[in-house]
DNA sequence: CTGTACATGTAAGTAGTTACATGATTGG
DNA sequence: CCAATCATGTAACTACTTACATGTACAG
């Protein structure tokens, strides 16, 4: 039973869908389509793959629903083991350095299925990496040579705008995250 | 001997830094890593199946290369047949809608492989794209239920600058593409 | 004498894709 | 009556990855 470490991002991604609630795969290919299209959205048929192998590694169960007039279905529901797997990458910022914000963004949109303090760290790690890329952009830009074409110039400045854009929007998202963990007492407070 | 159609980015980007001159597998991939690494970084080895297989479609040429102190090397060309498949491609800006960021950042470097109005149809395009996201992103900050997690507020949040800093770097980058196109007559006037 | 740069490739595996198959129900 | 939605899956393929194999030359 030596279970196999690490997941890939698309299983990773539909056991976040899961936390969300019992769906079949049907569902989860609608709502990934309709909330996280742009960072991720895999075809139906690889999501009916994944489905059964979490079931398998113990992360998911199913459940037959008989339905009238359509289809049966099956429903997936996470398990403690399939939390606890989430959790653990929701809270692993050491992140693979390049393509990082894609899947920054997932781990940022799934961060319900984790305490609240996880999006910060991740939140952080990826101001981490922003400001490194910034340092390696700024480096580049100072030692373009005189007959660089401007086509690489001006992506340059792409890759510059974004990063500075980003970081700016770091500045804003952190208090906000920042009040799900202490949440700031103004009259009445709530709890959990 | 149908030519298939369509070749793969990868194959495109191979193509395109051969436009940059003649070169070994070894070096186009120590160009792409220091280049375009940001937008595209296939392995090695993956460079080594393709230039074969561009030799075989005629869009490249290869020649042994013997060197002292150093295994032999063999040195790719692209041909005439190599340059119009780039050109089309780096023409072609209906392109599929998602993850048009990177590949159109990969297309802008390697403009240089086609007249410099493609560039601007690209960017354009480029503009059309962000545009139309935008909307949809509006919208659905509009329609954001109001017990919507706030880390959906937030990813949308991260979309919604980078999409705006994104708008703002086209109007700065066309005037510069522009130029390219019809070169400002200031003081001496260089043809070509 | 060890590690890095040069240089090319194979072998095995994976994660994903598109296209196909099936079939009921509902809305225009 | 046609298209879309609901619902699940298989088959065939592809692009790409990692790990391995091999070997020289040079710098520290």
């Amino acid at each position: 039973m030596e279970s196999s470490n690490r997941l890939t991002t698309t299983e990773y991604a539909i056991l976040g869908l899961l936390a969300g609630g019992e769906s079949s795969g049907y569902d989860l290919a609608r709502a990934a389509d309709r909330s996280i299209a742009y960072m991720w959205s895999p075809s139906r048929s690889q999501i009916y793959k994944v489905l059964p192998r979490l079931v398998a590694w113990g992360l998911a169960t199913s459940r037959e629903v008989e339905q009238r007039g359509r289809p049966d279905k099956a429903v997936y529901r996470i398990t403690p083991t399939g939390r606890s797997a989430l959790r653990a990458w929701l809270e692993d910022d050491a992140e693979d350095p390049e393509r990082g914000g894609d899947l920054f963004l997932l781990k940022l949109f799934l961060a319900g299925g984790a305490p609240p303090e996880a999006a910060l760290r991740q939140l952080e790690a990826y101001r981490g990496r922003l400001e490194r890329r910034l340092r390696v952009f700024e480096e580049m830009e100072r030692e373009l040579p005189d007959d660089e074409p401007i086509y690489g110039r001006v992506a340059l400045a792409h890759g510059l705008a974004q990063v500075r854009a980003t970081l700016a929007w770091v500045e804003d998202a952190r208090p906000q995250l920042e009040r799900t963990v202490r949440p700031r007492s103004r009259g009445r407070t709530r709890r959990s």
